[in-house]
This record gives C-alpha cells, structure tokens and sequence, in this order.
DNA sequence: TGTCTCTGCGGCATTTTGTCGCACCCAAGT
DNA sequence: ACTTGGGTGCGACAAAATGCCGCAGAGACA
C-alpha cells in the first residue's frame, strides 16, 4: 500500500472511551500512524477539517451525534480518507448505513490494531467466503431490532410499542450487546 | 413520486428456491413490477444483458457462482440498477461486501414484499401505499425456523445445532405452535 | 413552574431456556 | 441377532430471561 509514502501517515481516531482511545492510540503510534484523538463527533469534525486525516477510526455509537455523520463529513472532505467503522452494536442494518456513506470497512467490537491495520488495506475485492450457516435466531432478532430501532429514531420506548415487548426486555437486550 | 411513468418496472428475481421465487414474483407483479427470474447467476447474467432490469432481488447463497457475482456484474452493466441483496445466511461481512459492489440495500430473510419495495427506496406504484407494521419477535423466528428446519429436511436436531439452540428449546417451540 | 415522555434501573413473580436423563425407533454394520 | 449411532419425545429441575411493577432524573414545551 502506498509504498511511495515519505511521511507518517495521519490517523483520526474517535471513541468516546478514554481508555480505549490511549491503547488505541498507542498501538497505532508503534505501528507507525501519526495519531490524534476526539471524544466527540463535535470535537472531532473542527480537528479534522483543520487537518484531514488519511485514516480514521470511529466508533458509532457515542454521545452526541453519531459516528456516521462524521464518516459521512470524512468522506466529503476527501473521498480518498479510509475510514474504518467501529462498534459495539454490530448490526447488518448499520453496517450497510456506512459503507453507503463512505466508510472503508466496519468492524465490531473489540477489535485489536491489527485487524484495524488490516481492514484499512483491504479493498473491495470478493474473496469473501460465504457461511455456511444460516443466522441464528439471537442475531436474527438482533438485527431486527436494530432496523426498527433505526426507524423510530432510536426512541426504545417506541420501539418496544411497535414490536409488541417490554420496554425493560428491550433494555435489557440492548445493554446486554454492549457490554459483552 | 414520478408520477409520469408510463412503462411497467422491470425486476430481475434470481434464488435458487422455485418457491421462494414464484411467491415474491406474484407478489412483485401485483405491485407492479414485470418480474422476470433465474435460479442461478449463470442463467441470470445473459437475462441480464439481453434485457437489463430495473430492479433486481438477488439471494447470496446459490448454487454455482456467488449472487456477489451477479451484483457486480449488474451494476457494471448500469449503475442506476437498483439491487436487493436477500439472503438466509446473512453475515455483516457479505453485507460490507454487497455494497461495495453496488447493491442497494442488503436484507435477510425472511422479508416479504413490502420491505423488498421498501428497501428499493421506490414507491413502485405509489397506490400501494402501506406502512408496514413491523413484524413481531416471534413471528420472525418463527419464519426463520420453518425455513431452516425445511432445509434441513425437518430434522429437529440438526436444525437445533445449526440454529445454535438447544434441541429442547426447538421442540418446545414447534409443540406449543402446532398446538395452537 | 407543571406536565409529558423517555430513560435507566432495582426488585420480584412468572415463564422460558438450558441441561440432564431415559425410553423408544430405525437404519447400518458386524 | 446384536451392537452402534443418530433421531425423537418427554419429564424434571435449576438457571436465565421476561413481564410488570415503581421511582427518580433529564429534556421538551407551554
């Protein structure tokens, strides 16, 4: 990949867990990345048009806006930034939501550097072995709740409405996710 | 919108399964579509070029070539092409890769008609308009596991180990649904 | 300020699963 | 005939998930 490259290559990375930013950041310093950090989709979007990254690593799900709008700004502001999409939700639904807007790769949580490393260097090519297994009904039902999350605007009351279950159950689902 | 169409859409349909093929194709044309269909990438592609569609629903896992194939070669063929990506063995990173190539949308089955129309983003024929109740938790497994268990040949037990349920559970289900 | 709605979360009764074990059937090998 | 290897149905009991309360705090709005 770009052997002509005589300087550091920058990376943006935008996690709003402290913790996970500086091991983050620490791996991508050794690996040879100039490494800046936000905590926000809000801070995060000043910094990187003051300096555009040519890498960007960013979680979706944060406070504030989410993660996509800024995938979504990265790619205007230089379609040729590989960004690469992180999170702990992993969702098909989300998952097709950024690559639409121009992310690179997506990624579920946890994911170690260098299969960050990786994804940043893989282009679209159709080596992907299709499973030989259909979904299981736990991920069957993950997806689904995270599309008509989507379409109730995130809002776990109503969406617990539409699909006929508690609201506690929903949240209990969900908390699960995140924290595993 | 586009109120001035005049001529019929085309849909390509291309999965292996003639059931799963004849019911959305009725279900298409009642909403307007002409639908045309394939049980494989291979017969599909010279369909595709004689006479490129507008539309096409394209299943992943199929015997012979990838729908990944397919997908690629009909947005090649002509951008504009609006392509759904269905399949029962749907994974985040098939998902990743069906977009990049050019699909639409990307969904997983089980899914009827109107989140087909609604995933090409087109009020096909804009008097069919229904907002579609989500579908519930348990119907949607409960879809999933006739499919899977069908492919299976109704083998409890393998359906229950590739469904990564427990046998028990498995029964327990299909007992209490027969029963009502 | 008062009213609404959404949210996160604790607790507890109720249901549903997970996990055993056992008996029975059937098809293949031996 | 007998053993071996699935598959099926089902009882029982512990473990986990869910339904169903209620409460306090955060935001939006008039």
């Amino acid at each position: 990949m770009t052997p002509s490259d005589n300087d550091i290559p920058t990376m943006l990375l935008v996690d709003d867990d402290a913790t996970f930013r500086e091991v983050l950041s620490r791996a991508m310093t050794k690996r040879g990345f100039s490494v800046s950090s936000a905590d926000s989709v809000e801070t995060a979007l000043p910094q990187a048009r003051a300096n555009p990254p040519e890498f960007a690593v960013i979680d979706l799900k944060m406070n504030g806006a989410s993660g996509l709008v800024l995938v979504q700004a990265l790619h205007e502001l230089d379609p040729a930034t590989r960004i690469v999409v992180l999170t702990g939700y992993a969702s098909i639904a989300t998952a097709v939501e950024a690559i639409k807007l121009g992310a690179t790769q997506y990624l579920s949580k946890p994911a170690n550097a260098d299969e960050i490393v990786t994804a940043f260097g893989h282009s679209a090519r159709s080596d992907v072995q299709l499973e030989a297994q259909p979904v299981s009904i736990g991920r069957l039902e993950w997806e689904h709740i995270q599309r008509v999350l989507h379409e109730n605007g995130d809002n776990i009351t109503a969406t617990a409405r539409v699909l006929n279950m508690h609201r506690r159950t929903l949240q209990r689902k969900l908390a699960k996710r995140q924290a595993s």
